[in-house]
DNA sequence: TCTCAGCGTTAGATCGTTCCAAAAACAGTA
DNA sequence: TACTGTTTTTGGAACGATCTAACGCTGAGA
């Protein structure tokens, strides 16, 4: 028999197991059974099962199972307008890695509109309630989020993309070692011949920032190079950007590391006032890899995210958060990778030429 | 009584209706109606079921209702990897404005992996299959695209951002009117004092590109302004639009509209090879507003789809279709609109100076 | 021979809600 | 008072799955 001339939508309402348990001869038990603990049947039953099910084209109502076992094999997801501009392509492609990542361990993802810094936390309160989901993804951690501590006190699994910054922590966490990526970036830079590495960063006192301008000053040290009044910062808006980065440009830095790829396109643009090539004269390598990086012209180079890592195991800590509420925390830290583009070319710096003034 | 002693975690299982219909002093039954109909209630009866309602912070469970019901209030939608780059973001504001307007009418957006291109729309088949979802939005809707005929074909509401290209239409959609922000960026430009307006489009074949391309003709006619060998194409890649960009500029135009902000940033480069300068030189005004937009300098002029209204609309009408499968189907054109920036100056093209050629 | 554990299977209850039809309460008329 | 008709309320049965406890059967150990 065909599947299509059976289908359950062709006539009447959809196939149930009672249906597939009176066409294969057995109880509807022993077809739950079969699809859920088969080693406890006899094999000559389970095929026989089996072959119905096929036929039939069964498939579990995702409500009833709901209701028995108390699990929506849901997974929330609270949306938050981007922020920044640049960090929606970085949420668009985590959001996709996580749905797949989900849906091939048999979960969804839902999406819920998150006010941005509610601080009832309403829509987590009413999803709770109404056993919409068994567990939360938390992105865009904050701070002072006070989303961690209220899930974890009633006991309900979630996984955070991003560390939490206070020294309290909570629960499971997958981030991306941003020190790692502005080392790796300074790694780079050093090997091509630089020693005037300046860092654009963004105001200290966020978590993800002062994270990034460590590994700067990490890989300075290193190589025993200054970073006394290299670290320049401003917020993440190009035209703020090219204004701080001007002290950097005077002291005859030869690569800026930015925090970010709008900061580093304010870096383009304080070049381009002076009349300098970005790679040619100075050096610039950003920070996420946004899709504006590889459009630029010359293309910037930037330290980008293993988003599809972090969806992947965001999803494995959250199931077995879920499978075992005691087991001890999780918390993995993921490594960003360096993407050369025209913006940090190999050649290093122009070496003649009077080296300018650096340093005070 | 306060909220938080009688909290449902607190103790035990969650509060069911049974349980606030024993302390409200009726049967299940009322309460169900006190919710669902609260009509047929007597005020007083009323008043006293909410009140217990409140009391214990009561929630109906979303799997019973489901399961009684049969439906899940659940709107699936499909993600797929943004083709281009510079339409990630485009998505995720999309998704953002879906989400809030599916949550303020008692829905939720579950997201599913939808392979690109997958012929067996098997993602469809298993949502479906399962109850898990009441509808679909499908957005980026190709030419020959079977996920209409096919959800069609079973009587499963939906709804697409993006219309039909094909003859045949197939129920309800929202689109974006491609040619009205064309029409309208060529209308600002011959006020500004442009006669010089080239076009650099997608390949012909695709509909949104063919529709764009639609406008600047529609408004270069109306103006009597020839468009013959003024139109030049390209794939949405920076250094190919750069290059077919050329004849336009050889040919001495003022001002060049592009489909997307893709090819308008290749449009920049090939000004920036020759010399010339965007804005002063020559005028470019993309499609998207995407950030990237905003963040170049000089800032680029795009034509910015209203998608809190699309994404709003696709959830009303979705709705609309589960409430009526028989209503005729309706079909939104949404007005995009303007942002002018830096790359597209009032003052209009350089008065002096002898014309370059233009035209064969 | 009797008991008992192990095996695959099944009957029956249960999850929390809504639908249906019938019962109860109420009001208005004869 | 009895009768009719209209609210308002309620018991019982689904919805479709899973869980628990127990079923009959077989074979090993006492």
């Amino acid at each position: 028999m065909s599947r299509s001339t059976s289908s359950p939508s062709a006539r009447g309402g959809p196939v149930t197991l009672a249906m597939v348990a009176r066409r294969a001869g057995v109880s509807p038990q022993t077809v739950s059974n079969a699809l859920n603990s088969p080693g406890r049947l006899r094999p000559e039953t389970l095929e026989r099962v089996r072959r119905a099910v096929d036929e039939m084209d069964y498939r579990p109502s995702r409500a009833a199972q709901a209701l028995r076992t108390r699990s929506s094999r849901l997974i929330g997801y609270g949306v938050q307008p981007a922020p920044a501009a640049t960090a929606a392509p970085v949420m668009d492609r985590f959001l996709h890695a996580l749905s797949q990542a989900a849906d091939e361990a048999g979960h969804r993802i839902l999406l819920f509109a998150a006010p941005p810094g509610d601080p009832t936390l309403h829509g987590f309160e009413d999803l709770l309630g109404r056993h919409e989901v068994d567990g939360f993804v938390l992105s865009g951690t904050a701070l002072h989020d006070p989303r961690q501590a209220w899930l974890a006190k009633r006991g309900v699994p979630f996984v955070g993309f991003g560390r939490m910054w206070s020294k309290r922590q909570i629960g499971d966490w997958v981030d991306v070692d941003g020190a790692f990526g502005t080392d790796a970036a300074v790694e780079h830079l050093v090997a091509a011949g630089h020693r005037r590495i300046g860092f654009l960063g963004w105001p200290r006192g966020s978590g993800v920032g002062d994270d990034r301008a460590r590994g700067w000053q990490r890989a300075m040290r290193r190589h025993a190079l200054p970073t006394r009044g290299r670290r320049v910062e401003s917020v993440d808006d190009v035209e703020a950007a090219s204004g701080a980065v001007k002290p950097l440009l005077d002291a005859g830095a030869t690569a800026v590391v930015a925090a970010s790829d709008m900061l580093a396109l304010g870096c383009y643009q304080a070049l381009r006032e002076r009349d300098a090539a970005v790679g040619r004269d100075v050096a610039v390598i950003g920070f996420d890899d946004s899709p504006t990086a590889s459009i630029l012209s010359p293309g910037l180079a930037s330290v980008a995210q293993p988003l599809e890592a972090v969806g992947r195991e965001c999803v494995r800590l959250l199931l077995a958060r879920m499978a075992d509420a005691d087991a001890p925390p999780e918390r993995l830290l993921l490594e960003p990778s360096l993407v050369i583009r025209d913006s940090c070319p190999d050649t290093g710096p122009d070496p003649h030429g009077p080296p300018p003034p650096y340093g005070a």
